[in-house]
DNA sequence: GCTTACGGTAAGTCATGACTTACGCAACTG
DNA sequence: CAGTTGCGTAAGTCATGACTTACCGTAAGC
């Protein structure tokens, strides 16, 4: 329901199967509800459900168009999750670089 | 338990908070189990199990050193999730960008 | 006005997974 | 060779979330 971080509610809306394959068929474009179901394997209130978790996430962007709504990736929206995984990868090469380095010390104390 | 793409894997595994906390301490280098579960609010099994679903998603390197066993952050292990991202990022600022343009079309037909 | 498409919400079912305690096994330590 | 430490695994409980059908608004079309 209500995440600690927007990283929390980002990574769990892109864990799942069924709102990465929404995500896919809305690379090219918006679309509606209706034409997003047609193309998935489940019912459309469960689209409509995982629309909402992607929204809250802030992973899309919603356009009221007369009777229908669309449905966009929000430009913007995995930011965060990027700058998360850069620091996290940045941080892992630097306690792998120094790791080696005491371990290269160990094994040859002195030059 | 096994999952379509390594991506799924380690979305998973990066969407519980428990295991990002596990990574958090394993940022600044590697831990054995028994420190590593020293810090976090849940049992030492607890730690095990997330410890094995972070290295099944390929996110861990395991070194068993005498009696124990260093965990630390593989590096190279979100590569896979980065790049999953660029391309989501890259696709959707192009179609935002052809969806604004086609706007822009309609508004204003000829210039 | 009435009817039909579109889509969100309610309520209920069922599987999954995060956690616990209890146990087993390997490796240091006296 | 005991006893202890470190850690993985088994078994069971409980909460969460993904899905279904049924229902209710709202906008368009006749």
């Amino acid at each position: 329901m209500t995440y600690a971080t927007a990283i929390e509610a980002q990574l769990t809306a892109l864990a799942d199967p069924t709102r990465r394959a929404i995500l896919d068929r809305l690379r090219d474009g918006p679309l509606p509800v209706c034409d997003l179901a047609a193309g998935l394997p489940v019912s459309r209130p469960a689209v409509s459900q995982h629309l909402r978790v992607l929204s809250d996430a802030g992973l899309l962007l919603v356009t009221p168009l007369g009777n229908r709504r669309l449905y966009a990736i929000a430009p913007g929206g995995v930011q965060e999750l990027r700058a998360y995984l850069d620091r996290l990868w940045d941080d892992a090469l630097a306690a792998f670089a120094s790791a080696a380095r005491q371990a290269a010390q160990q094994q040859m104390p002195r030059e």
